[in-house]
DNA sequence: ATGAAAGCGCTAACAA
DNA sequence: TTGTTAGCGCTTTCAT
């Protein structure tokens, strides 16, 4: 293993000058500079980010926190991050907490002395330990606000409203009025958000009708179960709480006779990437993924960069935008 | 934050005992060791990973390196090591190439430092570099094996002959004797291994014939592309580089009015869950993805512990048994 | 069985 | 501008 002395040695200096030459590059003449920079190079040294945190306070790494890396949502979110904090020169750690509140506090707390901070997506926290996660680490939240005073904490979510308000209009331009709502898991704080933007959305059209069907598995399995139920409500469209549930009733309709969007149509919400996967490909609401993974990097990096200096007392809020991505699932009702 | 010092004031004993207690329970007494276990309970003690990696060695955290988190294949299996090495107290971090070999060197040289091991799965680096990689760092290749004389480095790889096989046989048995293969990149070594494994099963089946169509990039967009060849090239069923290309094949057969499995039958490669995301579900050939990964920290974990111990001197090398999951996409051809 | 002390690789005062 | 030095939190001899 290369060190610092390694380099010191090499280039005739203190190792105090490397170390300077790497953090702070100006405070060193240029000719040293060079030398190090080349002794550096051919000894093929690279700073040990576990030895720097520990004394200097900055390791270079964030950790990214999801629920479950094996559904596409958080996948997807979790490239945006990477290619972004890579972009800026920082490493990136993902954990999995398996979806368990435990498990994310006890991850959480093992991986926080070696980092310069986290994002949390979809914690599983309840409020009282995710305010005290958000008190003591530099962290930023994904999907999910923290409730009463908290003005510090930066937070990105997805204008649930606008998604839901876009699937609505949508269905409705297509002449629909008649709509069922196949819905996530009644807890949750995406779920809540959704149904409430349809039904807002909703309100304000002309004799349009929303039929909440309850709540589903947001899997697959979910919309497989969800489909009869679907039908028998008489909807000529479909919402559903997200792409694989989506799937889910498309491939049991499939197996029905059913036929889409001819005999009814269907739009999910997330737009992941299993929304291109069927046929006919998923008509979806929600944001680019990926930037909702930049997004919470770039809020993290300013809060770590301008620690001292410019954080404004108030924590930053991006609410980011929902489209509407058009495909095959949806078309006009049946005459 | 809370350190060995406080935990050590707080039971009234010495850092060095504290650090006893955990990790080597019985060098110390029963009832000091209780007293200290207390106050970590109290004061809600962690320790510091990384300092703890810097003077011992060991940080109890191993990295998974991926090239695609948001590729099925690769999420999948990332779960099974989450899981396994969760079980047995360490930490993972995961960590995306981006498909890129570069980037794939620079983060394993950015986050060894702070390791006790890392695994490499379908890494993307050459020959060359991958030896290095092996010989200076703990490691564990997964789908990946390095050729000439390393017999140190324990792998994991799946029969992707038997996978062939029984892909292969399972159409013959429903009566197909003409089959077309939608391949992946040319030089991947999965593609090389998939290909010739069922042209040697299809050798030894009477009059079944097997027309290689040629390399697809391994996602639904190749399948997609590959969907009308594979229709001209007169085969009763096709067989997909993977389950992504084979979502393709299914989209775009649809489209064309094409009906699966009553004009033509497709299995795919990996057994990923999209194949239960389609109408009709996927017939999928592959070995259990998650136990792919739990083998690999188990591996990694042999080499960790027995470090000095029962190492061998060759490497461990398993080869993962792949079957066949039987879904709707096959069926007997069109008589 | 326990404590004192050295030092892992690095950064940040403080000196020079 | 550069070097010296004191630790960051921890593990590990070496004494006791």
């Amino acid at each position: 293993m290369v060190t610092v002395h390694d380099v010191a040695a090499r280039s005739g200096v203190s190792i105090a000058t490397v170390s300077r030459t790497i953090r702070a590059p100006h405070r060193v003449t240029e000719s040293t500079r060079d030398r190090v920079l080349e002794a550096i190079r051919e000894l093929g040294y690279r700073p040990n980010r576990a030895a720097a945190g520990l004394r200097g306070g900055r390791t270079g790494t964030i950790a990214l926190v999801v629920p479950d890396i094996d559904n596409p949502y958080f996948s997807s979110l979790t490239k945006g991050a990477q290619a972004s904090s890579r972009a800026r020169g920082y490493g990136l750690v993902v954990v999995d907490t398996t979806e368990l509140a435990q498990v994310e506090l006890d991850e959480i707390e093992a991986v926080a002395p070696q980092i310069d901070g986290l994002i949390l997506v979809s914690s599983r926290l309840d409020e009282a330990a995710l305010a005290e996660v958000a008190a003591e680490h530099r962290c930023v939240l994904v999907n999910r606000t923290l409730e009463g005073q908290d003005e510090t904490t930066p937070t990105v979510t997805v204008d649930e409203g606008a998604a839901a308000r876009a699937a609505v209009e949508h269905l409705a331009e297509l002449g629909h009025r008649q709509v069922a709502y196949v819905g996530g898991p009644a807890r949750s704080w995406s779920q809540t958000r959704r149904l409430r933007g349809i039904r807002d959305a909703a309100a304000v059209i002309d004799g349009f009708a929303v039929t909440d069907l309850g709540a589903f598995e947001p899997t697959a399995q979910g919309g497989r179960a969800a489909a009869q139920a679907a039908l028998d409500s008489g909807a000529t469209a479909v919402i559903a709480y997200n792409d694989l549930a989506a799937m889910g009733l498309l491939a049991r309709w499939a197996e029905l006779g059913v036929r889409v969007p001819d005999d009814v149509s269907l739009v999910g919400f997330d737009n992941t990437y299993v929304a291109e996967l069927s046929a006919p490909h998923l008509t979806s609401v929600g944001a680019d993924l990926r930037e909702v993974g930049e997004t919470a990097v770039e809020l993290l990096m300013e809060r770590i960069d301008g620690a001292a200096a410019a954080t404004p007392a108030h924590g930053v809020h991006r609410e980011l935008g929902a489209q509407l991505w058009v495909r095959g699932s949806t078309g006009a009702p049946r005459a």
